[in-house]
DNA sequence: TATAAATAGGATATTTTTATCCGAATTAAA
DNA sequence: TTTAATTCGGATAAAAATATCCTATTTATA
């Protein structure tokens, strides 16, 4: 469904998410470790992460990745999927059509559309928070 | 969502549908035309869909690949799906966790299983058939 | 101001996916 | 029985995704 890059991009942020919350920076080694993550790999996503400014990054010593924690909230996972992946897996055409519309639909446009719309819908539904407490109170884990 | 292969397999799929219901064979030359897609790499899904009981192939001259015609209609999208691409998109944690389930949830386990509920009930519920009949009475499109 | 601890980012390596090529095996028909 | 048309399958190539390494740059603090 989604890239690797992808998957590690979602849950490095809800880590540094659940750091930023305790107002605690975070850095590479640390989320490769709690994400369990190919370390410079993840370090190359966070700053793409970065420059979509959905994380925020502090150069120099004591610095780290963290969330302004008035933000938390308000990122939502389409951000961070659509930073890393892009927005294909919104509008791209489930068969690979160039050009999939209503109007010169491939076979499966219509049911695949309700299928999309719904994951769309669960992805700017479901913020940083949410998943930072879940973790926190053990009701969901970020490995193994 | 799919691999290019799988998109590939579906849409040589319901062009073999097409032709078989009027008793056609088709070649990979003709399906990778009719589908805009690499004729040596499709050939290559093909025997695969072979193997895997979705599609006949006749080997010879005057040969190529058929569905029997009682078949079509019971041929579902989750088959081909799960013939190239396996089951990793029904049973595969959406954040790539080995070991995701309830007992064990990653942070969209719930919200994660709803979509791909939905997803394999499209997946299971669609057959060859209908899509076929769609695309000859120009109502959806294989390629474009 | 020097030092140490960080992120940034370019270069490169590895693995997987996608794609191509070619000869072997098969088979209908001339 | 020969020929031509076809799938099968192994080898290889190219491209993309994943992963690693190393140096430059930044910055708080001693």
């Amino acid at each position: 469904m989604f890239s690797k890059a992808c998957e590690y991009g979602i849950k490095a942020s809800i880590f540094i998410a659940i750091n930023s919350r305790e107002g605690k920076r975070v850095n590479p080694k640390e989320i490769a470790e709690e994400i369990d993550s190919p370390k410079a790999f993840t370090a190359k996503i966070l700053q793409a992460l970065v420059r979509s400014n959905v994380i925020k990054s502090v150069q120099g010593a004591y610095g780290g990745f963290e969330i302004d924690k008035e933000k938390i909230s308000k990122i939502k996972l389409s951000q961070i999927v659509e930073a890393i992946d892009g927005d294909n897996i919104y509008s791209g055409c489930g068969l690979g059509l160039a050009s999939c519309d209503e109007y010169h639909p491939c076979p499966v446009h219509d049911k695949f559309k309700i299928v999309r719309t719904e994951l769309k819908d669960m992805l700017e539904n479901t913020n940083l928070e949410q998943l930072a407490i879940d973790i926190k109170s053990g009701s969901s884990f970020l490995k193994i």
